[in-house]
DNA sequence: TAAATTGTGTTGTTTTTACAACATTTTGAG
DNA sequence: CTCAAAATGTTGTAAAAACAACACAATTTA
C-alpha cells in the first residue's frame, strides 16, 4: 500500500496490518498530498471536514487573532495530528492554521469516517479510535501545562518555567527547544525583544546558557523547585 | 438506587437506566461524600485513584504553584467531572486541587474501573466511555479559549475578550459570569487591582457596565470583532 | 557565492503591570 | 442584627513589558 511503511510509523496506526489499513483506507477516503515548506495546509475559517496526519516533514499549528497577532499552538511532528478534536466537537470551521514547517507529506482522512468506527469492513477501527483518545488526552495534558506556563507572571517566569520543563522532558540539563527565540516569544505570548532581553540576562547570572536552539540551565537555581 | 435522580441529570450517565446504574455501582466502586463549603476534596500531589462526579452543589479546579500563586483552572457545577484526563493518561499523582465552592454532594468512582469498561456486568459502560470521550473534547476546547485570552497582551484585552466570549455564550450583551472579581483575577492570571483599574477605566468609557456578577457590553466598541 | 531574507541582541521610550497600602462596601456566620 | 471577614475600588510607586528602531549575524535561495 502506498506510503505504508510511514502510516506504520504514526501512534494512532502502529497495531494496524497493511491489509486492514487497505480496507480502511478505503473507508476513511484517504489522501495523500505533499506541502512545501511555509505551505498552508489548512486555514483558519475553512468548513472542517478532514483529519490531517503529518506522516513526513513537520507543521505548526497557530491561531491568528483579531489584531493579527500571531500564537503557535504547537508543533506537529511526523504522526502528528491536526483536526481531531473539531471532528468530536462537531465544530465547523477550523479555528487554527495548519502550516507546514518543512516539506511534507501528509495523509487526509474524513473526519466523519475517521471518528464512526462501522463495524463491517474496518474491523481494526475501534483501536484506532482508542488511539485517537489517548491523543486527545496527550494534547489537553500539554494545553494544561501551557495553561501553566502563560499564567506565570513575567516572562523571566515564563521562560524558567518553560526551560525547566523541556529540561525535564529530556532528562538532562542540556537539551534542544523545537522553537527558535522568535518563535519562542510567540509560543509564551510575549514580545520578541522583551524575551532576548530576559534570556541574555539570565544567561549574564548564569543561570542558563545556549546557542540556537540548544539550551543548558542550571537546576538548583531556577527558584522552580522550591 | 441511592442518589438516582442526581446520576441521571448528568451529561455521563444519562442514558443509563436505574437497574443498568446498579450492575455499575458496584463494578466502579462507586461512593458518595458530602463536603461543606471550601472543603478540599482532591489535594494536588496525593495519589490518582478516583474519578469524582459533582452531583450537588459546586467546585473548583484550582492549581498552586511553586511559589505559591493561585491560578483558578475551571469551576465545576453539578454534572462537573474531575479526574477523568489523568485516568487516561495514567499520572499517578493529581495535578490540581478540588475545591467545593458550596456544601456538595460528590459521587467518587474508581478510575480503572470507569476507563475499561468490562463486558459481561456493565452492558451500557461504553456509552458512559463515549460521554467522556466526548467530555475531554469539550474541556480541551475551553482550554484552547483560555489560551486564546492568556495569549492577549494586556489586562484590558484579555478582560474585553473574556467579556466578549461570555456574551457570545449567553447570546445576550447582558450576562452573568460564574467568577466575582478576585477569581476573575486569578482566572485570567492577572494582578486583582489591576483588573479592577482596568474594568473601571472600561466602565468610565462606557463600553461595559457591570455589578457584582452581572455584565453588560457594548459590543460595537470592544474592537474585538474587527 | 552573492544577495535577500530572516533571526538575534540591544537600547531608549512609552505604556502597562505588579505591588502595597488604604478606605469602603458587601457578605456571611452566629 | 451585629461583627468579623472578604471583596472591591483607588492611588502612588517601582518594576516590567511592549514597542520601535537599529546593527549585525545567520540562513536561504536564486
Amino acid at each position: 500500500m502506498e506510503n505504508f511503511s510511514e502510516i506504520k510509523k504514526t501512534k494512532i496506526f502502529a497495531e494496524i496490518s497493511e491489509n486492514d489499513m487497505q480496507a480502511m483506507a478505503y473507508c476513511l477516503k484517504i489522501k495523500f498530498a505533499n506541502y512545501n515548506k511555509n505551505d498552508t495546509i489548512v486555514s483558519q475559517g475553512t468548513p472542517a471536514e478532514n483529519v490531517y496526519l503529518i506522516l513526513k516533514g513537520g507543521a505548526k499549528v497557530e491561531n491568528i487573532d483579531s489584531r493579527g497577532d500571531i500564537s503557535i499552538i504547537t508543533k506537529l511532528k511526523a504522526g502528528g495530528v491536526f483536526g481531531i478534536e473539531s471532528s468530536y466537537s462537531g465544530e465547523e470551521e477550523y479555528s487554527e492554521y495548519l502550516i507546514a514547517t518543512e516539506n511534507s507529506l501528509v495523509m487526509i482522512m474524513n473526519r466523519h469516517r475517521l471518528i464512526n468506527p462501522c463495524q463491517n469492513k474496518c474491523k481494526r477501527h475501534d483501536i484506532v479510535v482508542k488511539n485517537l483518545v489517548k491523543l486527545i488526552v496527550e494534547r489537553n495534558a500539554e494545553l494544561i501545562e501551557k495553561l501553566r506556563l502563560l499564567s506565570k507572571k513575567n516572562t523571566r517566569e515564563k521562560v524558567l518555567a518553560y526551560l525547566y520543563r523541556q529540561s525535564s522532558l529530556a532528562g538532562s540539563v542540556y537539551f534542544d527547544i523545537p522553537y527558535n527565540k522568535t518563535e519562542l516569544a510567540n509560543y509564551l505570548s510575549v514580545d520578541r525583544s522583551a524575551l532576548s532581553t530576559v534570556l541574555s540576562k539570565l544567561k549574564e547570572e548564569g543561570i542558563i546558557d545556549f546557542d540556537k536552539k540548544h539550551y543548558h540551565i542550571d537546576i538548583n537555581r531556577t527558584d522552580i523547585s522550591k
